[in-house]
DNA sequence: AGTGTATCCTGCAGGC
DNA sequence: TGCCTGCAGGATACAC
């Protein structure tokens, strides 16, 4: 489900309400959402307090006081709430997965229908590798143009696969690669190493206009998706063709097509893309 | 280095 | 109403 506006989303409603909680305990509901055996992630929390709150692509990442991180990556259906003291879990949160019970009475709670979803405690120096083998940050001031071109440069894998992949660009999916490839005039599965300079750079101008105004948006919910305040995502209302297969075009008015490769759908205007 | 396929899960929409 | 199929925002492992 999430891709990076949605971590964005989450981060920014969550920070307020977890930065300087202390981890009492941690319940498991379901243990196949965790990467170690509870204990471990037991051992790694306790009596120990949420010092800073960020985004890695399309993970959630919670300092805590010491440097280990805790560190959430949302699969398709994963969603966080906090508690207040005494307030019990919204009705949306209909799959609890892993609670964090905080001193005092708060909670953070991790819910996922299809447990997707992965919650780890990392050290500073394990997480610092692991976020070294994911790509650059596409908001990033480092991710310029030129330094996409020539990522995408001598890659014969399609552009929407290409985008995909988090070990070359950290936290676009399936929704924002179709919008932004739209954007960009770009058909779906067109060799990405075949771009021309040109169209690289629209690409980069789309792949970073779409991920800030679906953040601007709080991001897109199709079905599952909530903000840590429970609300859904706006973003879906501004979706040019992700979902919209056989509707027209919003720029040409041509029939959007679905195709699927590389096991998704990708969605496109064959009159506007190529 | 690519691609296709399968897997992990649950829920929902659509066809009959 | 029920049953069946296909589909889903992700990540990974495998064979070819």
């Amino acid at each position: 489900m999430p891709e990076l506006p949605e971590a964005e989303t989450i981060v920014r409603g969550l920070a307020s309400r977890i930065v300087g909680a202390t981890v009492t305990d941690v319940d498991v509901v379901h243990a196949d959402v965790l990467a170690s055996p509870p204990d471990d992630l037991r051992r790694r929390t306790r009596g120990r307090a949420f010092e800073r709150l960020e985004r890695r692509g399309k993970n959630v990442v919670l300092g805590l006081v010491g440097g280990d991180v805790l560190l959430v990556n949302l699969g398709m259906t994963g969603r966080l709430f906090p508690l207040a003291p005494g307030e019990p879990p919204p009705t949306a949160a209909t799959h609890p997965a892993v609670r964090f019970r905080f001193r005092g009475g708060g909670a953070l709670l991790f819910d996922d229908v299809r447990r997707f979803g992965r919650v780890e405690c990392l050290g500073a120096s394990d997480w610092r590798r692991r976020s070294g083998a994911l790509g650059p940050e596409p908001l990033g001031r480092g991710f310029t143009a030129a330094r996409f071109h020539l990522g995408l440069s001598g890659s014969r894998s399609p552009v929407r696969s290409w985008l995909l992949d988090q070990r070359r660009i950290a936290g676009i999916g399936n929704i924002y690669a179709n919008e932004a490839l739209h954007r960009a005039h770009i058909h779906p599965r067109r060799v990405a190493g075949s771009l021309s300079h040109e169209e690289a750079r629209r690409l980069h101008r789309a792949v970073r206009a779409v991920l800030r105004e679906a953040i601007r948006a709080g991001g897109t919910t199709i079905r599952d998706f909530r903000g840590a305040d429970g609300l859904p995502g706006g973003f879906v209302h501004q979706l040019a063709v992700y979902g919209r297969e056989s509707q027209p075009c919003p720029r040409c008015h041509g029939s959007i097509r679905r195709i699927v490769f590389g096991g998704r759908s990708a969605f496109f205007c064959p009159g506007c893309q190529d």
